[in-house]
DNA sequence: ACGAGAACCTGTTTGC
DNA sequence: TGCAAACAGGTTCTCG
């Protein structure tokens, strides 16, 4: 969602919503009242995220909140901001989209068209994203935000406040890194990266990474999320950056996805297993991870 | 109160 | 080849 943001910030701050299609009166939840009522004719002020929530700060003093579920796509097209021109057919041809069809695709839920020809499509095949409209000042009480931990990359994120939110913990470490009351905005991907470079058992009880571990963990989770953030995200399959091209970081998971292939730390010869807690594969290796 | 599993929904991949 | 099961980046609800 980071990246999401980076590329969607310099497009989109300033502008202001000149028409709002919603195709759909619901996406994981109702869109909430008046919708494109509510944002048609204001001006984007700031982007920012929380977790992995997109938040559009409005002149009318509301946020659009927008979260994209397992599979929601931001598609940007519009104006090239570098040339003042159209966007090219080669751009075209790297969105994979046909000029006359952005927006026409299906499980295309949400045009928003800017006043300089900007266009962002929402695209969320399976629905599991959400919009929603906050007031400026509802923020930090609105139900989706109350109980959200820190940011992974914030000071308040550190092997100090790793210690104390584990400690009470029955559960396996993984599934407590993807406890957004933990820690927020960490998801399958780098729970898994993150226990690795770690050289964490994915099994062992929260409870227990307190200490060296967690002395670990927290520069380890840092790390894995800024850089995945300089290559521009982890997209796999459809899910890919707003103009169309992929994320590049998953070219170097270590364990995402790499059941049956060799560990790649220097040393170990052991080979990545898949395991499934809680109901979502973890990828590890059961030689250097302890 | 906590943690595991199901549910939400659609599309793609895998296995028989 | 065809069909069904398994699986997918996340969050929230229910149940024990």
């Amino acid at each position: 969602m980071e990246t999401v943001r980076r590329a969607l910030e310099p497009r989109l701050q300033g502008r202001r919503f000149a028409r709002v299609d919603q195709r759909r009166p619901d996406l994981r939840f109702p869109f909430p009242d008046d919708f494109v009522a509510r944002l048609t004719g204001r001006t984007v002020e700031t982007l920012r995220r929380r977790a992995k929530y997109l938040l559009l700060a409005l002149d009318s003093d509301e946020v659009l909140v927008i979260h994209l579920g397992m599979s929601g796509r931001m598609i940007l097209a519009g104006p090239d901001p570098d040339t003042k021109r159209q966007e090219t057919a080669n751009f075209h041809h790297q969105a994979g989209r046909a000029d006359s069809a952005i927006g026409e695709a299906p499980h295309d839920h949400v045009v928003f068209d800017f006043d300089d020809g900007t266009r962002v499509v929402f695209n969320d095949h399976r629905r599991f994203g959400l919009m929603d409209l906050v007031g400026q000042d509802q923020l930090e009480t609105h139900k989706l935000f109350v109980g959200l931990g820190p940011e992974p990359l914030g000071n308040a994120f550190s092997h100090v406040y790793l210690n104390d939110a584990l400690r009470a913990k029955q559960t396996p470490i993984k599934a407590a890194l993807l406890d957004q009351r933990v820690v927020a905005g960490i998801g399958n991907i780098y729970a898994c990266e993150a226990l690795h470079r770690s050289a964490i058992s994915p099994k062992r009880l929260a409870r227990t990474v307190p200490g060296v571990r967690a002395a670990r963990l927290a520069p380890a989770v840092k790390s894995v999320l800024e850089d995945a953030i300089a290559a521009g995200g982890s997209s796999l399959r459809d899910y890919v950056q707003t103009d169309g091209s992929l994320g590049y970081f998953q070219h170097a998971f270590a364990v995402y996805d790499r059941e049956g292939k060799p560990c790649q730390r220097p040393g170990c010869d052991g080979l990545i297993q898949r395991i499934v807690q809680s109901g979502r594969s973890t990828f590890y290796c059961g030689k250097c991870q302890r």
